[in-house]
DNA sequence: TAGATTGTTAATCGATTAACAATC
DNA sequence: TAGATTGTTAATCGATTAACAATC
């Protein structure tokens, strides 16, 4: 594989594209597929495919195309799937819940390993066996345990002080679903889910469906 | 404003930012803004800013600025927020339950119409005074009332399903949280939610952090 | 071998940034 | 008016597409 490379932030998005569509052709017990195939099931031109792969080194083979299994595994060590993840969430109303289930059933190499909120109603059930501790707990927790990623689904007025807890204790990335502009240090990575953009999108598109 | 003019997805996708920006600007009753501080407060450059209000024929006054209100305002009306839309959701699990909170606490201007879910245990059950409905009563719903966005919030198997549903019941748009890549005619606006991509990609920045 | 398809270079396209005249 | 800041054109940068030689 090919390293110092720098790779722009279109292609990191569509690797795991990439990487969903095999996972399902190796279901079906596809062993080899060309550009030109990959292209139709993924809309990208076959050209552009090519270009993705090579940025890491040529994963396939003149004449033949791609094996399927072997660029997944690739693509999964490119995206850094080589590893577990640990991961705690904060805020457990029903976006934490659902986020809690996604990760577990869905999403091997993603381990929730606790979860918070403020919610005395909350604090104590269980969540695919996590106990939801108190709020306070985080900085203790993440002084004692190490920590990868912090999920925050708490509402837009507390977001930014629970990234700032995370961040100092020393999370690797954050994944924000609160409807907040969250600022956190430069060493720590930020991805934004917002919901609210997304929808806004949609609002225009509908919007101006047809008309010039 | 401008017509005719093509508005690139990159634009489209930052102008719920700014949006988002200059309502807080608002709220704190600033009333005039120059694209550099909407710079330094964006993160985008001033010159890409004045571009991007440019698309859409002047904003703002030379000299000035621009007004904060009319800026806020026009940039709704551009993404079609000067309307209700309505919407449905199919599955009601946790995830469907938290967009419905989301859509109706946070989202002035979508309304959350009906629910619908195939288990048992959920029909009947009423979420912010939305009784769920048994998801075999979809097709007639949509027949008898016009629906413009359905939310898609089904588990992978049923989310295709589902799509050729509300295709076929004329929505105008798609919101899908379902980790499939489904897909619908042309006429339909699709606007996927992908956790599982965005995941994958704070993975990667996780795992590529300082190194080369 | 002949056919297929990659890897890679070159061409094109589009988006971002820079610069500055227009003008409030 | 002088200063500020837009609107807009031109320059740059980066990403996508096209083309084709390399090679399995």
């Amino acid at each position: 594989m090919k390293d110092n490379v720098r790779i722009s932030n279109a292609v990191i998005r569509r690797l795991p594209r990439y990487r969903r569509i095999l996972e399902e052709l190796a279901g079906k017990g596809i062993e080899r597929i060309s550009s030109k195939e990959l292209s139709n099931l993924t809309g990208y031109t076959a050209s552009q495919i090519r270009q993705d792969f090579n940025n890491f080194g040529g994963f396939g083979q003149q004449g033949y195309g791609y094996n399927v299994q072997s660029l997944f595994t690739q693509i999964g060590l490119i995206l850094g799937l080589d590893r577990e993840y640990c991961m705690v969430i904060i805020g457990c109303g029903n976006l934490g819940q659902a986020i809690a289930n996604y990760a577990t059933y869905y999403k091997r190499g993603f381990k929730i390993v606790a979860m918070f909120d403020v919610n005395p109603k909350l604090i104590g059930i269980r969540i695919n066996d996590i106990e939801v501790q108190d709020y306070e707990l985080l900085e203790k927790y993440l002084k004692e345990n190490e920590v990868d990623i912090g999920i925050i689904c708490t509402t837009k007025s507390s977001a930014q002080d629970v990234a700032d807890k995370l961040a100092e204790g020393k999370v690797k990335g954050i994944w924000n679903f609160a409807p907040a502009d969250i600022e956190v240090d430069d060493s720590v990575v930020l991805e934004n889910v917002h919901l609210s953009d997304s929808l806004n999108a949609l609002a225009y598109y509908i919007s101006h469906r047809d008309q010039p």
